[in-house]
DNA sequence: GTTCTAGAAC
DNA sequence: GTTCTAGAAC
């Protein structure tokens, strides 16, 4: 246990009852250390965080008198504003005075708001995690990869929709999906779609006659930014329901190319995450004819001989893609 | 992302 | 009978 002497706390406790005169339960207050104190010139301590518990004594001040539920909610608040005052330290110059616990929106504090706004992306579970580890760890899935770049990695997706399915992994940290794209990783792009169609190619020399589509998910579900490369054929047990169908085939599906202007000319892609793409009618990618159910849709597609419609034929978003009269 | 389940809908 | 949907759990 650490132990501090009068002369190295004093500095400390001007700088606390600077900051704060007293300290609810839940809260917590972020100290900077001053350049004098002996904590700081001596150990290297930056800052001190004091956070205050949910209290059950009636001896002392806010006893909860036995609300067990509300010690447990005072308690979550209480490491929340722990953490959240220590991500706060190292994201920005300032600190504030006192910061209090959100009750559910993640990242957000009290106070100078425009100094302390959180991470405004989503949140990912922890089955969201896996390809954010193959790419932070590629030499741990050897097993899975096809190829290992210095920047990328590309690999088997793991519940194919089509016969061929791969994906390219940025192994970029902290670049989870498109809205984290903006124009300085337009040359990361540029690569991944490079790599997509070297992929691509590679399987149209073994078989003409498929059709590859590159793209991206608007709201991807996985963590780390990856390009799907997928045969047309949508010729798999695992495509099972229509949000399958639906994230490939609808403006959910941002195809790279577009992906790639939009970063050009506006610096942003654009994302379509509406649910309503997701829970659209379900239709064939190339006669565009309607179907009640994924099963007799797969058994259209499986006979469909419609060429391709213009709309994706154009700019390459489809790869030899057959041409029609 | 997946699986499982229950209930609704067809 | 099958399929769809939503929710929970992982």
């Amino acid at each position: 246990m650490l132990q501090f002497s009068l002369q190295q706390v004093l500095p400390l406790e001007t700088a606390t009852k600077e900051r704060a005169k007293s300290l609810l339960p839940g809260h917590a207050v972020v100290v900077p250390l001053p350049s004098d104190s002996p904590l700081y010139t001596r150990e290297g301590v930056s800052h001190v965080i004091h956070v205050l518990g949910p209290n059950m004594n009636p001896q002392r001040p806010n006893s909860l008198n036995n609300d067990y539920t509300k010690g447990c909610s005072i308690l979550r608040e209480t490491y929340t504003s722990l953490f959240t005052g220590f991500l706060s330290i190292g994201t920005h110059d300032e600190t504030v005075a006192d910061i209090s616990a959100p009750s559910s929106t993640y990242g957000k504090v009290t106070g100078d708001k425009s100094k302390l706004e959180g991470p405004t992306s989503k949140s990912w579970g922890s089955w969201a995690q896996a390809l954010y580890h193959i790419a932070m760890h590629p030499e741990k899935h050897k097993d899975k990869l096809l190829e290992v770049l210095d920047d990328f990695v590309v690999l088997n997706d793991l519940y194919p929709k089509a016969c061929k399915h791969l994906l390219v992994l940025a192994r970029h940290e902290g670049l989870d999906c498109l809205a984290d794209v903006h124009e300085e990783h337009l040359q990361l792009l540029m690569t991944m779609h490079a790599v997509g169609l070297k992929w691509a190619e590679k399987f149209l020399h073994e078989d003409s006659s498929m059709v590859f589509r590159l793209g991206y998910h608007s709201v991807p579900s996985m963590r780390q930014l990856h390009l799907h490369v997928i045969s047309q054929d949508f010729n798999s047990n695992h495509l099972k329901n229509k949000k399958h169908w639906n994230s490939f085939n609808t403006a959910f599906f941002r195809d790279s190319v577009d992906v790639i202007e939009e970063i050009k000319n506006h610096g942003k892609a654009t994302i379509k995450d509406e649910d309503c793409w997701l829970s659209m009618e379900l239709r064939c990618h190339r006669c565009r004819s309607a179907h009640p159910n994924i099963p007799r849709l797969k058994s259209h597609i499986s006979i469909c001989q419609a060429p391709f419609p213009d709309a994706l034929l154009e700019n390459g978003r489809l790869v030899l893609a057959p041409k029609h009269n």
